[in-house]
DNA sequence: TAGATTGTTAATCGATTAACAATC
DNA sequence: TAGATTGTTAATCGATTAACAATC
């Protein structure tokens, strides 16, 4: 399959939002003008996502709802599991942390690490908060891909470094930061700030 | 001014963080290909970007960093007040009202709604939380043009219809669930949840 | 001055939309 | 059958990148 591009995977995981309403209400089939309405885009962008995941329609009624949504979650990755652990205990990080519907999607929390003294030792929805200075040890017994970054700006890059230190390719960055990775790295930037802040500027002044 | 594309929106957000970091380390000029080589884009692009606002550079050196730094401040609106109820005082509501870094960029949180009566009268950063059919009451005393959603996917829709009901005009979304609004309501859709499964989807399986 | 940088136009690239024959 | 829908190609649209004269 060719690689799909995140403008794609984003309409994806709305097709996905939509077919578990629907396959939870027993609808067997679901049509590309029905998909197209519901996310506001045209139909013929539908039909060609959904090609791109080899799926096949039916002239007259659309598409099986079960195999799509069954079909989404192969490309998605929602069954292969993938291990993270979180630096920062802050707020952020102890929701995400207490996020039990992450398991639903194959992300599977090892800890937590945290500068602040005041924090660690604490547990958070069953995961131990651990100083950042025990963070190279731990990553080696729990190797983790992926890295969730939930503190300050100001410690973005640092944080940053520690996990890529520790062997995670993946970060997933929500500090309003912009980060430096050496090639081969991955980073995406939840940039919850930054969304309401392009949200609000469309409001008139 | 011209209106600015969601794109460069995000883009003038990683600017931003850029420019309050080296105004703190007391820098004055900042050029376009340096911008471009932090963010990963075309530095072309970053001088249409900054032109967008009326931002002039100066030859040799690059753009002054201050002034920078207040006309994208000016163009995200971060003095414009703007006032925010939350549904959904669990796990991220809580997160969302705990971080008093809205402050800064503008957004000010009324208060804190939820179906659970276990949640109910509790306090959280200050804010209190009320029950949802105090939502109408409230709303008409303490006006607020957003609304931010942070229940599950199964409440979303009644959410946001008792949200709009209430004045609310800007939907900030946070539930995995597509929501249907009368034409000339915003959502934005923070959708981390499926910014988890695009990313992942790029890994190797 | 020489050289780095801006401002801007033209070229390229990619994503979205329109259109329609084929299908059941 | 008639009509709704798919699958796909062509046309359009918008965003990014390349290129370069002007500048200080």
């Amino acid at each position: 399959m060719a690689i799909l591009s995140e403008k794609v995977l984003r309409r994806l995981t709305f097709y996905y939002y939509i077919l578990v309403d629907w396959a939870a209400q027993d609808q067997t089939y679901i049509s590309s003008p029905m998909l197209a309405e519901m996310l506001g885009v045209d139909d013929s962008q539908v039909r060609k996502d959904l090609k791109l995941l080899n799926n096949n329609g039916k002239n007259k009624v659309g598409y099986e709802v079960q195999e799509l949504k069954a079909s989404i979650e192969k490309t998605l990755g929602l069954k292969r599991p993938k291990a993270a652990f979180i630096i920062g205990a802050g707020n952020l990080g102890a929701a995400l942390a207490k996020y039990d519907n992450f398991a639903h999607y194959g992300l599977k929390i090892t800890a937590l690490f945290d500068n602040s003294m005041a924090k660690i030792k604490r547990q958070i929805n069953g995961h131990q908060v651990y100083h950042t200075a025990q963070l190279m040890t731990w990553a080696h017994k729990h190797p983790a891909e992926i890295a969730i970054l939930t503190v300050p700006a100001s410690a973005a890059q640092a944080a940053a470094d520690l996990a890529i230190a520790a062997g995670a390719q993946y970060l997933w960055n929500f500090a309003p930061a912009v980060i430096k990775v050496p090639h081969g790295i991955k980073v995406w930037y939840e940039n919850i700030m930054g969304d309401f802040l392009s949200f609000t500027a469309q409001m008139p002044s």
